[in-house]
DNA sequence: TCAATAATTAAACAATGTTTAATTCTTAAC
DNA sequence: GTTAAGAATTAAACATTGTTTAATTATTGA
């Protein structure tokens, strides 16, 4: 298959556009991380990145091309986490997936916090895909909760799709706190798993409600030692 | 009391004034109303009011001073609202609560919409008390959870400074969803009252665990129906 | 080597929040 | 009633910032 098309064969001209381009991103991430999306100016933009404003505009686009390729490189970030769930218990993949997301903010908690507070705002989460990444994300949840129901962990007199959207909510819900800087990752953490646990248990059977019970409390306890480290 | 302090008796001038801020307020929620608050212009608002731009900034002020006057009278309405709680049971309680904030939605649907989407990007709702708004309204749902522990209709398995917050995130998730556009305002009352009692669900004892199940069914019935009337 | 073309740039444009200095109007003392 | 003081209002300008245009420069392929 070859990468070159016609107009695109790998030369300097080529190759320095590549560079630019992405030091231009670079540069974005860098200073959205500092402020936020909103105090990002195209002209500090261009003199960060050592070039001029027009050619940002012509490498990548105006502001909104800015956010959306940002935000589109985030949300393939997202889904190959999401894609990564083990074949554990139900509790444990959800724990194991918010802990690596947790840890992946961590790399550059300024630059994720400014990226979902812009995201949210712009509406890219939404229009990222062709149904929306909402409708994307939402059915890992959902098929958890099926296979959960199947399992005989939950009862299933939650239908999973009222359930799932629920759970995903609770993700969101602490993320958006922990991006508006209510509190930490660790705080991102406990919320967000209590609140799945939570929604869990509402329909749990009697064993399974008790093993989340167990877990909650867990995550309370751990979360005042400071010292969160979901196994 | 005196109302009239030295500078400010009742006079032409300063009815003048009151009418103008006034004039100036209405037309601000009306094209926020239209197409958000981003969308606001001063020189359009200036325009709509009949009047030129630095007197709105000396009767009210730039574009920071017009929301946050909009985000506080909206937030006193929120309270008046919230402090209606009926003595009846805690998911009715819940329930009539919902209810009540949607009614009061469907008053102006588009300008609060915008409000609400405007209020938390600005972190408006979170600096408009001296506590700021999220603590004062948690207090509530944490309130209503420690009772029903009291009423031995919740385990207190779940402490109620956890579960408050959560009952709070899913109104505020579901709010969210409806000012976005996801769904409609009968959208929000079942997502709103869905996450609400899933999370009494999860700590409920067997025979109020029921009646939330059934609650529950009744919302997806009733939803489907596209008529929703919360008792 | 050179003409065609693509990328880059300096400069201007447009929209919009905000402020200034002059003007008009209201008030209250005489 | 008149009038000076002061407050509200206004026209105009200012400042910032996203975006575009037309000219310049560099790269490419023949």
């Amino acid at each position: 298959m070859a990468i070159e098309t016609l107009s695109s064969s790998v030369t300097t001209r080529s190759k320095n556009m590549t560079k630019r381009r992405a030091t231009i991103l670079r540069e974005a991430r860098n200073l959205i991380a500092g402020d936020g999306f909103d105090a990002l100016k195209i002209r500090d933009l261009a003199a960060r990145a050592g070039l001029t404003v027009p050619t940002i505009y012509n490498l990548i686009g105006g502001k909104d091309e800015i956010l959306a390729t940002i935000i589109k490189e985030l949300v393939e970030q997202l889904q190959i986490i999401q894609d990564e769930v083990g074949s554990a218990t139900v509790e444990e993949s959800f724990a194991k997936q918010i802990h690596n997301l947790a840890n992946h903010f961590a790399t550059d908690e300024a630059f994720y916090r400014a990226a979902f507070i812009a995201g949210d705002r712009s509406g890219l989460f939404e229009q990222s895909s062709e149904e929306g990444i909402f409708a994307r994300f939402v059915r890992q949840p959902i098929e958890a909760c099926r296979q959960a129901v199947e399992q005989k962990l939950l009862r299933g007199n939650i239908p999973p799709e009222v359930l799932g959207p629920q759970i995903y909510g609770c993700y969101r819900s602490a993320r958006q706190d922990w991006a508006n800087g209510y509190f930490d990752l660790d705080g991102f953490r406990r919320q967000a798993l209590t609140g799945i646990f939570l929604c869990l248990a509402a329909d749990a059977n009697p064993t399974f409600r008790e093993r989340l019970m167990e877990q909650i409390s867990m995550l309370e306890s751990v979360s005042r030692r400071g010292d969160v480290t979901i196994p």
